[in-house]
DNA sequence: GCCGTTTTCGGCCCGACTGTTTTCAGTCG
């Protein structure tokens, strides 16, 4: 059973429990553990055979647990899981979805009507059956009744990270507009920087809260409002995205702002922090366990930090995996930036499925301050996208020089083009053009379109055969997953990411917004294992270029620094990482 | 279910808003 299994054995346990009303902070120690479980890449089978690790090191992870660990990874089922399965009815986790419906509510229902499906729930709310439950009326029928077609509409998923941005950076605009907000900004998911965003947190500071939140009413795109209080109000948004705006006053924001940014779990270990020390954390500043506010504290997230004596921690890090301790050591990464970014490793251009010309790209390029761009279009097994094959590659090539030397005709030129493809690694193994062909390139991607339903075993293989082809580069996409609509094919990372640190080879963090891939968790463990990666947007329009930024954000939520990553080097810099593979390969 | 520089038992983050309630439970983040 694989780590992520378990993981998802874990939530639907806790699932379950918070259904039937059991001890929250049971179900608490079952949503840690998902969460510890999917942040770790070694198969936690191999920590459960080493000789001088237990399971039980892992934080959260006590004698309990560790044993139903053990029980999944022998291949046996859970008598726990087993028994809450046979308690719980299907229904009732559609139940949940709806807004509003939260597990007590959700099992009185289940429980007082004959409930099977959604459907059922909106005939007993019509037929005014609800409302006679204990806890329930006629507003919370017809709040049921409106929030339903919400839930069943499969269309609902979260928002794409950078969908959100373009919500938010509209929305920000439009607030900071309001005179009597004297500073608006965004928190939640989308200030952390995760791949999907469920709903949009916004936070002003004003002393006149009810006009900021009248502004936010008024905002064109606005749709119904939910709730509305004194200082906080909720409201639908551009594809029905909850949007929720808070207010506060000007010592409060910095509380405020690191409450309201989360993520959860890390607000509850920071709390759990404070209290340790007699202190309270809430959004409004710490307080003295014993009564009294602690002076400064509140006005900015630094003096919040600073209360239970640890460094500003960025956003990106929030997700409460280990960063608290990190921070206490002091060793929190220098995280990368944008501005880090020198140049762009995968693009396409109008030879294969791309939309802009090569020079059109390089002058996009040159617009964005790259110092060099590779350009990587695809193979000739990619037949879809007009794929290139040996002699159409080396006539890309030659363009390639032409133009290197037109635009180093007027000295020092103002970006590199380097010869690069992306080439298939075919289904029966190897790759899609020769080995004397791909030596030529400066930069090779490998990638795997095709047979993504093969075993484990197969498709593992086809990469570490990749991995260790001496003119491969960088593999690029290296699970294949597509957020919200695919999932990664089966593929042992662990053994990818070690050989790829042996080889000298990049993995890529694919900075497109659908792809993010490797994810944080990954690129995580490849850094800790000494790979380099390589951020690139895979660009196919110069639009597509501004694609970066995603990536970035995602190495950053991997605790990623520009040493970390190859295409952060100088134009130098990256030349002598290219003759490091190599070297390598020619010396084993 | 986890955890321990007061604790192996008794804690475990904290508050806004709503709708149903006469003082609060449930939901949400």
């Amino acid at each position: 059973m694989t780590n992520a299994e378990i993981a998802a054995v874990f939530d639907h346990v806790a699932d379950l429990l918070e259904y039937q009303g059991g001890n929250v902070f049971r179900v608490r120690a079952y949503r840690n553990a998902a969460r510890l479980v999917k942040g770790t890449v070694e198969p936690l089978a191999k920590i459960c055979q080493s000789a001088d690790r237990s399971l039980t090191d892992l934080e959260g992870i006590g004698s309990d647990l560790a044993a139903k660990i053990e029980t999944l990874l022998s291949g046996q089922p859970l008598p726990l899981l087993k028994q809450l399965e046979s308690e719980v009815p299907q229904v009732a986790f559609d139940l949940m979805r709806v807004p509003g419906l939260g597990p007590k509510k959700a099992k009185l229902l289940v429980d007082s009507l004959t409930i099977e499906s959604l459907d059922d729930l909106a005939d007993a709310c019509r037929e005014e059956r609800v409302r006679d439950l204990k806890g329930f009326g006629a507003k919370t029928e017809a709040t049921i009744l409106a929030n339903l077609a919400f839930a069943q509409d499969p269309e609902h998923n979260r928002l794409l990270w950078n969908e959100a941005d373009e919500i938010v950076q509209e929305l920000l605009v439009w607030m900071r507009q309001c005179p009597a907000a004297q500073r608006v900004e965004a928190a939640g998911s989308w200030r952390r920087g995760r791949e999907t965003v469920g709903d949009i947190d916004l936070l002003a500071e004003s002393n006149e809260p009810t006009l900021v939140m009248d502004r936010l009413v008024a905002w064109e795109s606005a749709g119904d409002v939910m709730l509305r209080g004194e200082t906080k109000t909720s409201i639908r948004g551009p594809r029905d995205v909850q949007i929720d705006l808070r207010v506060v006053r000007r010592e409060s924001f910095g509380a405020a702002w690191q409450y309201f940014t989360g993520s959860k779990e890390h607000n509850v270990r920071l709390r759990s922090r404070a209290r340790d020390r007699g202190l309270s954390i809430n959004e409004y500043g710490v307080t003295q366990l014993d009564g009294g506010a602690v002076a400064s504290a509140g006005a900015t997230e630094e003096e919040i930090y600073a209360a239970v004596g640890l460094p500003w921690i960025p956003p990106e890090l929030r997700e409460g995996r280990g960063e608290i301790e990190r921070a206490e050591a002091d060793r929190l990464p220098e995280l990368i930036t944008l501005d880090d970014i020198r140049g762009d490793l995968h693009m396409h251009t109008t030879a294969t499925d791309g939309e802009a010309t090569l020079s059109e790209m390089a002058a996009a390029a040159i617009e964005r301050g790259l110092s060099y761009i590779a350009i990587t279009d695809h193979s000739k097994r990619v037949t879809m996208a007009h794929g290139l094959d040996a002699r159409r590659l080396r006539k890309q090539w030659r363009e390639i020089d032409k133009l290197n030397e037109s635009l180093a005709s007027g000295g020092k030129p103002p970006v590199v083009v380097f010869k690069g493809i992306e080439v298939d690694m075919l289904e029966k193994g190897g790759l899609d053009l020769p080995d004397d062909l791909l030596a030529e390139a400066d930069w090779v991607v490998a990638s795997l379109h095709y047979g993504q339903q093969q075993s484990r075993e197969r498709i593992t293989s086809r990469i570490l055969e990749a991995i260790h082809h001496p003119a491969v580069s960088c593999i690029g996409h290296p699970t294949g997953r597509l957020i919200n609509r695919r999932p990664a094919y089966e593929v042992d990372m662990q053994q990818v990411i070690e050989a790829a640190a042996v080889t000298g080879t990049c993995l890529e963090i694919n900075a497109n917004p659908w792809r993010l891939d490797l994810d944080d968790v990954l690129a995580a463990a490849a850094k800790r294992a000494g790979v380099t990666l390589a951020i690139s947007t895979d660009a196919h329009s110069t639009r597509g270029l501004d694609l970066m930024q995603c990536g970035v954000i995602q190495a950053r939520r991997a605790g990623l620094e520009a040493k970390d990553v190859a295409n952060t080097r100088t134009l130098t810099g990256f030349r002598r990482l290219l003759a490091k593979k190599r070297a390598a390969s020619n010396s084993s």
